[in-house]
DNA sequence: CTCTGTGAATGCATTCACAGCA
DNA sequence: TGCTGTGAATGCATTCACAGAG
């Protein structure tokens, strides 16, 4: 039997298990690995050639150990007693990220939000075209919109597939978001930006997340509140012990 | 000494600890409850007045142990053998999240996104109006923006101290975050929501959450990648094993 | 001697599984 | 009996702390 690579598990009947290429790395890892590279990128643009973790983790606001860790799953590249060469750290993370396809996006919904990102520039300087733009209404079936014409939702699939598009960013009212993201599906694409305050329903093989700003508005809104509860707390407290003997009431989280 | 509330904390000397008043809930689950929320808002304008842990997991999207889990930080308001009643589990999800006060929330940096978000209804409708509008362009000054006129950044801390803005939204260019976000906290703005590609670096006192779009569209881009490398080790096990008595190659995560 | 890379330890979050109430 | 509420168990993520390369 061929031992692909030495995988002390064990196989079931007619089975070989491989042990996948690429390190499992962390969610919570991936999402900061983008940060750092775009931290990097910066750097890059400064002349800077070499970073310590320590500097590094400093921009891109974390501990360092984390960021050791967190650049261990990409590989080991630095230099002990030195640093990380940035161009070299820049290209891993890079490759790990996959950023060495290009990836092409749909906008779907080109009201205030679409038009923005159609509009939006990050997309494209960061290896994001934005290849084509949707929306239901016909009157905006043809009008460019920061230099795309925009095309009518029926055409979903057909252009999808034509520009290779592999996001696809829901930018809709609520209502039509789980309709725009099953043609998305239909039309092959795997991954989806959902702008839409609702929660999709997709196959186990499509990737998606979400950007809700009123949830971000409301944990924003729990902190505000917990902090008010604690100085209130505090404050009560020391109301009721005044010229008890003790000198002040410290809150333990 | 007063035993404000049963703390078996040793407390230091002249010291009396209070445990702090609402249990500590984690974040994720903060961040979950608001979308439960959004998701029992719907069901009370359906009419339901009674939902099981089961069916309000499923419209939530997470499993029905993780959604009891959550709601037991806020309370226990359920019937057991029935489920819960919706309107009162949305008044202490409302309580719990602070959205008892009014938020006004500030725009800083009027472009494409801040001309989006200034338009943008959801903030509105939920609990979060809109009340100021900077930019630093001047031609800018006191054109109205989703109705509200824009303000010259200059006049930042008058305006939003008078309108008790609590919350400020950074939309502007990456160079100038960080100085505006200076400015909103100067202002006393304690929480900030970020969408400028930049670490904003804030005292601890200032609560900031980021939307960095590039960054979520890497995350998924790190998953085609993932995908595709997973597809291809298959692909290229069965080929190599390929009439060597093996049926099929299984890939474990 | 400096700074990386990483096992080991700790601390959170999720899931399990069942006691207990309606 | 049906479903909530919650300790206990499991599984991730973060942090510690130090071996070892340069």
């Amino acid at each position: 039997m061929p031992a692909v690579q030495g995988a002390p598990i064990v196989p079931e009947q007619d089975e070989v298990v491989v042990r996948e290429r690429a390190r499992a790395i962390p969610e919570a890892a991936v999402a900061r690995l983008a940060v750092y590279l775009r931290v990097l990128s910066g750097m890059v643009d400064q002349g800077v050639t070499t970073i310590s973790s320590e500097e590094l983790s400093a921009a891109a606001g974390v501990n360092s150990a984390k960021l050791r860790k967190d650049l261990s799953y990409v590989g080991s590249y630095g230099t002990r007693g030195v640093g990380y060469d940035v161009e070299v750290l820049v290209s891993h993370i890079e490759r790990i990220l996959g950023l060495t396809r290009k990836h092409s996006v749909a906008v779907v919904g080109i009201g205030n939000l679409g038009h923005a990102l159609a509009n939006y520039g990050g997309f494209q300087s960061r290896g994001f075209p934005v290849a084509a733009l949707f929306d239901v209404d016909e009157d905006l079936t043809g009008v460019p919109v920061g230099g795309i014409p925009v095309n009518h939702i029926d055409d979903i699939t057909a252009v999808c597939v034509e520009r290779e598009v592999s996001i696809g960013v829901i930018a809709t009212p609520p209502q039509a978001a789980q309709a725009v993201c099953d043609r998305l599906v239909s039309a092959g694409v795997q991954c989806i930006l959902n702008f839409a305050p609702v929660v999709l329903q997709v196959p186990d093989d499509v990737e998606v997340r979400k950007v809700d700003l009123a949830v971000e508005m409301q944990i924003l809104s729990f902190h505000v509140a917990r902090r008010a509860d604690e100085a209130s707390a505090e404050q009560a407290a020391n109301d009721l012990i005044n010229g008890v003997g003790v000198d002040r009431v410290v809150i333990r989280p």
